[in-house]
DNA sequence: ATGGTGGCGCGGCCA
């Protein structure tokens, strides 16, 4: 079973750079979407259909904005859209379902880089992330949760820490935030199969960023404690060029 | 570098 993650940054805009195609040669069973930046009627699902998978989308009420989606070769027994807070279902945030032997919940956390209102929002949103999770937890002890978190945990997941001390996506306690959030039980996949620095899975568009690797690692597949073991691969793909970010992904047993 | 670039929808906003 392989899953993968991968803000997209528009779903019109990585079909016409090859989404499709890759997909088709990449073939993971589950992948989880952010940033889709389109409305239902906007995306094109009998593309994903036609070879193969089930579709579930949740577009934020706001067009052209956030929204997230989950396509899968299995058919899962149960989906919900939205998170049950009113702002960030109205910005589609959060998308979860049920699988036979696990929990997906796919998140695109809000970013905060835009001004003071969104960073307020955003640290916010975190703490009833929190809530959330710990609920979640109790609920499906086997749980995944995949997303752009827009956080950089620790110092090897930014190229440039001291630098960006002061940004938002590696302030103190958004990285505080992050040790939360592992400490309630959940494990960074990537981590466990890699501790190199230099990984990283989004670049700014700006001064060759991504040319120069001068990137975040901001997307996660984090698993709960109870899937910990059964947890075979996890890597990051940043060949795939859809995006400002890259797929990530993992592989369970 | 209070800049820089790209997606979306058509206003500049948001990232």
């Amino acid at each position: 079973m392989r899953i993968v993650s991968y803000n997209l940054n528009g779903i019109r805009s990585a079909l016409n750079k090859g989404l499709l195609e890759w997909i088709q040669q990449d073939k993971a069973d589950i992948y989880c979407f952010q940033e889709l930046k389109a409305s239902l009627a906007d995306i094109p699902s009998a593309l994903f259909e036609e070879i193969g998978y089930y579709c579930y989308w949740f577009p934020a009420q706001k067009k052209g904005y956030s929204g997230v989606g989950v396509i899968s070769k299995i058919k899962p027994e149960e989906v919900i859209l939205g998170c049950g807070l009113e702002q960030a279902d109205y910005e589609g945030r959060v998308i979860q379902l049920k699988f036979d032997h696990f929990q997906l919940i796919n998140t695109y956390f809000p970013s905060g880089s835009s001004g003071e209102d969104r960073q307020a929002y955003k640290m916010e949103f975190l703490e009833s992330y929190l809530h959330f999770l710990k609920e979640q937890l109790k609920r499906h002890p086997k749980l995944i949760l995949s997303g752009d978190y827009n956080i950089c945990h620790r110092e090897i997941d930014i190229h440039d820490p001291k630098g960006n001390k002061n940004s938002s996506g590696f302030l103190p306690e958004e990285r505080a935030w992050m040790d939360q959030f592992f400490e309630c039980g959940m494990v960074d996949a990537f981590r466990v199969f890699n501790q190199e620095a230099h990984q990283y899975s989004w670049w700014s568009f700006r001064a060759n960023a991504r040319a120069n690797n001068k990137g975040w690692r901001i997307d996660y597949i984090n698993v709960s404690e109870a899937l910990k073991k059964q947890l075979q691969f996890a890597a990051i793909h940043p060949d795939a060029k859809h995006s400002d970010h890259c797929p990530i992904s993992l592989e369970l047993k």
